[in-house]
DNA sequence: TTACTAACCTATTCAACGT
DNA sequence: ACGTTGAATAGGTTAGTAA
């Protein structure tokens, strides 16, 4: 079993191959959508055959219209200042008929439930030729049975939507996205505001992905992005930083000395990643508030790499792996370094 | 790089069915 | 009546693709 089966999340599984539908293929939809946008069981049948596509993408593609259609009507209801027009009386549509799993079949799908909560599309098709359920049906029976057994390991491991880890939170505001957007740069998220990339950029690229963004997903931390665009961020706030440098690995020091240090002596850097407090340029009132900035930088950093350990010292009970030791890396680390040879090594983890 | 959007998620509710 | 669980929905995010 390796690190990704392990945790689930450092490698997702494949999402089922998009498919972009033709013009054609759009029209018909719209024209029925435009009749209902509650298509019945067999409507979405007479469609998928016709169109060449799956039922449940039919399903999609009429969830999204419908998405787009209250949106809309939303917006026009403040433009014009109307009442949103009358619903059309809503007919009952069939609801498919309930399947029933043999014993068999549950089995089977209780056993792949237990290796793997988020199935892709690749195990769920598999599945589905094991079991002769539908692959649709299969996936409806995993997010059933992700909602009605959430299970503690995974709330753990998995480091659910809504983070469990307070200091995480970088907002409050009141509906907390779920994740943190893998496109936001995290440096950016956790500068200060004086350092050259803050928060200042508000293109529009970034008011959208910053709009997005309240809670930092640990998950995301080991997860990165595989291609090292923001990955290093998130490590080491604590511990060295080892990055792979032009004359091979250079150690840096942790972001949170720097800040400790910064905050014992603004005016020196001395090499730090952290700009110093510009005494020159900037009111002693100004630099009061960045210094209070930092301070709750460091107190964020310091929640951050206990919750971090204790997290790991929880997946991963072989202490040599996550421990800040001499020489060790941690496994993020070794991970952005060697991705082959750490998934290899914490085949320890304990088996369900 | 950006916009669009299919695929996917969680949370919630409805409803069939067995007890 | 009640619990279990498949089906459906709303509203959100992620990620592939075309422009």
């Amino acid at each position: 079993m390796d690190l990704s089966c392990t945790f689930g999340l450092l490698e997702k599984e494949a999402r089922r191959r998009r498919i972009i539908l033709n013009q054609n293929q759009k029209n018909t939809l719209l024209a029925w959508f435009e009749k209902n946008p509650n298509p019945d069981l067999a409507t979405r049948g007479h469609l998928a055959k016709e169109l060449g596509i799956s039922e449940s993408q039919i399903m999609t593609w009429f969830q999204k219209n419908r998405k787009i259609q209250k949106q809309v009507e939303f917006e026009c209801y403040f433009e014009e200042s109307q009442a949103p027009k009358q619903d059309k009386p809503k007919v009952k549509e069939a609801r498919r008929s309930r399947t029933h799993f043999s014993r068999f079949q549950t089995d089977i799908l209780i056993e792949a439930f237990e290796k793997n909560r988020f199935p892709g599309i690749a195990t769920r098709e598999k599945l589905a030729q094991r079991t002769g359920i539908p692959e649709s049906r299969i996936h409806i029976w995993f997010q059933n049975r992700r909602a009605r057994h959430p299970g503690r390991k995974q709330a753990t491991a998995q480091l659910s939507q809504n983070s469990q880890c307070p200091a995480l939170k970088t907002t409050d505001q009141p509906a907390p996205s779920k994740t943190l957007s893998s496109r936001l740069s995290v440096t950016t998220a956790l500068s200060p505001p004086h350092t050259p990339s803050g928060p200042l950029n508000l293109s529009r690229g970034h008011q959208k992905q910053l709009s997005r963004t309240t809670v930092l997903q640990p998950s995301q931390v080991v997860q990165g992005r595989g291609d090292g665009q923001n990955s290093s961020v998130f490590i080491g706030h604590l511990s060295p930083v080892v990055t792979p440098g032009e004359e091979g690995f250079h150690t840096q020091a942790p972001l949170c000395l720097q800040i400790q240090e910064r905050l014992q002596d603004p005016g020196e850097s001395s090499g730090s990643a952290v700009p110093p407090l510009d005494s020159s340029t900037r009111a002693p009132a100004v630099n009061q508030h960045f210094r209070e900035l930092d301070q709750k930088l460091f107190t964020f950093l310091q929640h951050w790499d206990e919750w971090l350990r204790s997290m790991l010292a929880e997946w991963i009970p072989d202490e040599k792996y996550w421990s800040p030791g001499e020489s060790e890396l941690h496994p993020q680390q070794v991970q952005l370094q060697q991705p082959a040879s750490i998934s290899h090594q914490v085949d320890t983890t304990p088996q369900q």
